[in-house]
This record gives C-alpha cells, structure tokens and sequence, in this order.
RNA sequence: AGAGCAAACCGGAUGGUCGCGCCCGAAACGGGUGAGGAAAGUCCGAGCUCCACAGGGCAGCGUAGUGGGUAACGCCCACCCUUCCCGGCCUUGCCGGGGGGCGGAUUAGAGCAACAGUGACGAUUUCCCGUAUGGGAAGUGAAACGUGGCAAUCUCUACGCGGAGCAAGACCAAAUAGGAGGGGGACGGCCCGUCCGCAAUUCCUCGGGUUAGGUCGCGCCAGAUUCCGUCGGGUAACCGGCGGGACCAGAUGAAUGACCAUCCUCCCAAAAGGAGACAGAACUCGGCUUACAGGUUUGCUCUCUUU
RNA sequence: GGGCGCGUAGCCCAGUUGGUUAGAGCACCUCCCUUACAAGGAGGGGGUCGUAGGUUCGAGUCCUACCGCGCCCA
C-alpha cells in the first residue's frame, strides 16, 4: 500500500490501544482552536492517523461521524502537509460552528505546519 | 381557493471525479453492492443457542368486557358498556359524527378514609311528624348507613409464564500452571420426582496466566418477507388461490463519505449568498412508544367566489 | 449489543398500610459572644420531590411514557 495515493487504508490507522497510548505518552502536541494533534514518529514509510472524538464534546453521534470523516478527507486530499513516518493523533476538544471540510481544513494544515517546526527543533 | 382535524405515504433528484466496507474475479486504473421509518428507547412477543429431558406442586410475575385476526403478543379489528366534545330535533331524552377508557370480582375475607363534621362504617347533633319503633329535613364533607366508596391497597377468580441471553454458544491456536480451600451436581426461591456421579472428569471461591487472539454463529435463490393486478371469504383486522414484479449491507477503535455541476424546496422584495428535518445497522423478525423540516393523496367540517 | 439500578434544599441523605404546611446533618444569611477571626449559642431563608400524563376527594409515595446519570458481561 504506497502512501502516495490518496486513499486511506487499514494499514494507514491507528487501531489499538497500545498505539493510541504510544503516541499520547512519547509524542509532542500542537494545540489548535478545535482539534489537538499529538505526533510520533515511527519507523515505517507511511504515516497512520488516529482519531479521538469524545462523546462529551459532541454528543450527538450524527455529528460525530460527520467530523471523523471530514478529517479523513483532509488526511486524504492534503497527505503530502502530513509527511511520512509519523503518527498521528487528532483529537477533538471543540466542535467547528461550521462543519465543513473547507473550514476545517486549513485549521488541521495550520497545525501541521507548527508540527513540523517543532521536530525540525 | 383558503383554514382546521384525522389517516396513509414520501422523506431531495440526476450525472461526474476521488475515497471506504463487503462479494465475484488469477489479476486489473475490472464489475457488483452498500443505513432507517424510526436503524432509537429496550416496553412486549417470537425465531435461534445453551442450561443432560425441560417434569409436577407451592411461591413469584404478567394479563383482564365479549368475539375474532395472528407464528405469538400486553399488538390489531369489530361490537357492547362507560365518559367527554360537536351538531340536530318530534327538547330533558333520543339520533348522527368524532375522541378517551389497565373496562373481571367488594353477598370469600382483611385494610384504608386526613381536615371539617354529632357521627367516616355498627355512629345518632339539631329541628319537624310521631306514644314508641320509625320517617323526613338541616349542616359538614369527595363520600352520611345503602345489602355504600377505594381492587393502578392486600386479596380472590380465570388464563398464561422454566431460566438466561449472540458478550448466548461451538471450534482452533498460544501462554502460565498442572495450585489451595469448599461442596454431591443438574435446579435458577422452596419441596417432590427424574437423571448423572461414587471421587473429585464436573460445580463454586481464591490465587496465577494470556491474547481485549482467530474462525464460525453472521446473511440468505430464501421467506411468519413485500408490492401490484384479479378472484373468493369476512363489517373489519386479516386469510386463501392465480399471474407478474421487487428484495442478497454485514462492519468489529466498527464502511455507507467529500467535492463539482444542473434541477427542486425554504430564508431574503430581488440578486449574491446560505440552508435542506429527526437522525446512523451490529443475530434476525412482528408490534408499541418516542423524535421529525417539508410535501403528496384521501375523507370530514367551516368560510369565500362563480353558476 | 444485552442485562440491572438510581434521581428529594447548594452537597450527602431520611421520608410505608397515599392524608393537612416534606424533615435531619454540613454549607449560607442575621444577631449574641470577641479588640478581631475561628469555635460556640440563638434565629432564619432556601424545594414546582427529574419531566409530562393518568388513578384517587387528595399523590414525594401507586401506574404509564419520556429525560438525565451510574454499574455489570468473554
């Protein structure tokens, strides 16, 4: 499964536990508006991206689906701002008033960027 | 034409690009398919699985007019009874339409009834009639002695119910140990009966260990499925025959999405722009209840216009 | 997914055969005591009993439906 393309397979997520707990113990934080990003980097080509949406910031579970999917795309449509041999973990902490991949998108790249001067650090 | 009420149904459409789950395929930049009327609440009823068979009685729980429908039900339909609303009149009771009703039994028994009131279930205040028994009235109160009221109080009667639930359960692999204590067990509250067993294979508790392991169950050329037409039975729910059509999501940190274009509806006087309800399958069905923007159809009532 | 339980004052809780105006403790407010604070004493306020409907003359209590929390399972 080559990282190049633009989909989103299993190997590309993170699934377990461990590596949830990996990433949110060892890894470094970017703190944005509505979402925190956690990363780690890891020893493969691709990087893998977890999500975290808590049922105390969105309850209703419509609404929850809806945000795991729009950061999917923007994963998906934007792989090459996320770079490879990292993992990911984006956590929701406020939900966006206006839920669409155009506005939540630049926010996640926003991040991204701040992400990356931090390793480079 | 508008408004209100009730019922049934729909619940944005089409095309393109990228992406995800599953299936077919040796493979492909291949093909197919992919949320709902409530998927929800888990309130009922079943299928299915295990408890060796799933036996009897008591206890417990559930239901409650009559009859029917259904695989079954606490669901649905019809009728009776009762109650409310509207309308009419041959006006104090009937008729028509619509709605509500956990709607058995208080001559089997027990219990309860605050305050007020003489008195709240065997009690007798005041006044009147009366020799007396008794009768009538006043007042209090929801109810005042009547073979009363409350069974959504216990209870009785009739009927029904064994228990748990797919995290049920079956198989495979890996790992630690081949431990300690207790008890006959199935049987879940008790008793009886039956079966297994005669020493710890099984059961419970403690201690230790391992992967939140994998496969099946789990998704269907099949059906308690659903639609249309027709015929027959029935007031109806519904059932039966014939013909035709439709329906194959099966995930497991859990797919069903995003963008673009055109159209539809709404917001705004118009354009630009924005929005498109409730809400997301988890073994599968039949109901009930709850949430729901907007729209369509049918029926009834009222108002207006035309004739 | 499936089972089970709980909602009463700001907080932790009582409240049984349904009955008048729902009750303790901590906390809060006022007064006394003290130079002042704390402790102590006296007094007081604060509740649509989670929400709605029903049974009843009358529901915190009984029944039904919703809402919000919490626990368990191989």
């Amino acid at each position: 499964m080559s990282a190049a393309s633009a989909g989103f397979s299993r190997e590309e997520r993170l699934l377990k536990k461990q590596q949830f707990q990996r990433v949110y113990g060892q890894g470094r934080l970017c703190r944005g508006r509505h979402f925190w990003v956690y990363f780690l980097a890891n020893n493969l080509e691709y990087c893998r991206l977890g999500l975290s949406v808590a049922n105390r910031f969105c309850p209703n579970l419509v609404l929850r689906n809806r945000v795991k999917r729009i950061v999917r795309e923007c994963y998906r449509n934007k792989k090459e701002a996320w770079g490879p041999g990292r993992d990911f973990v984006v956590v929701l902490k406020r939900l966006p008033a206006p839920l669409n991949l155009s506005s939540v998108c630049p926010e996640l790249l926003s991040l991204l960027k701040v992400a990356y001067e931090k390793n480079s650090n």
